[in-house]
DNA sequence: AAGCGTGGTCAATGTTTCTTGACTTGCTGG
DNA sequence: CCAGCAAGTCAAGAAACATTGACCACGCTT
């Protein structure tokens, strides 16, 4: 998928108005208008034509998102919420730990080692993807300050 | 988190070339200028004022990513790989299936009521999370087609 | 001390994007 | 049958963005 038209159509606060209100279900132009308190049709008709990428019409005629529309409102949704995946490692790693831990002292059973196994293998699965993929970092590192205005 | 500021800032093609160099790490001006083949210093200056407010400079003047950079690649990411998202969740539910007959056909014990307890726990709310917050859909809706040029 | 590399700034200009507001077309209720 | 609304289109101007190229200051090295 090629991210250079996406994130075109959300650089701009209206744009991401518009596809909020579109994640919320199909909207027609008027609606829109109405929503987003847009009082001319040129300004509406002009942000729907650079979203054309990520919304279409349905049989209607409403505005609805596409495939990509909901890649957006993911990646919106990524940014917003940046920072809470890795208190959700720690949950992850915590729960693998606790029983796993529990599992071993309650059962003595063999099959216990291939939950035990894969689940391992999940945990590793999922570190890396964390870390090395995601980059998600457990502190910041050196980093100091904004650029200074010169 | 204010989004905008993110999309505005990895609205150009440069710009996200820019992110994933910096994403490898801390890279100083000219290597920047070198690794994107750059000629114009003002050209990459003016691109990464655009990105103040996700790049910052470390201690020894390099530029780095702060967090919102961070997330503005997974952001990239996201749209990237959407459409992943719905075969994971497949191989998600399968294994949490096959898994369970097989404990419960294996292990006569109560505590395996423990592993599935939570673990159904867990599909539920990945199943919210999947279908309702992230809005992944089993296959397309009514959508027909790009609105047709006139 | 002259030249080179790094790490920029700034003004000017061309290109795009945004916004406004006037206009069109088709349908519907009174 | 015509007023009014939905759903747009389009031209023109203002504002922002992208790019170029000239310039500057510092440190190193030969």
């Amino acid at each position: 998928m090629n991210s250079d038209e996406v994130f075109d159509a959300i650089s701009h606060p209206m744009r991401v108005e518009i596809l909020k209100e579109l994640a919320n279900g199909p909207k027609g132009f008027a609606d829109l208008k109405r929503k987003l308190k847009i009082s001319s049709s040129g300004l509406l008709d002009f942000h729907l034509k650079k979203m054309a990428s990520i919304v279409t019409t349905n049989a209607d005629g409403s505005y609805i998102l596409n495939d990509r529309g909901f890649a957006a409102v993911q990646a919106v949704d990524v940014v917003a919420r940046y920072g809470w995946q890795r208190r959700s490692y720690f949950i992850n790693v915590g729960m693998y730990i606790v029983m796993n831990v529990y599992l071993f002292l309650t059962i003595q059973h063999w099959a216990v080692l291939i939950v035990f196994g894969i689940w391992t293998a999940w945990i590793v699965f999922y570190s890396y993807w964390t870390f090395i993929k995601r980059r998600v970092r457990l502190r910041n590192n050196g980093e100091s300050k904004t650029r200074p205005e010169r």
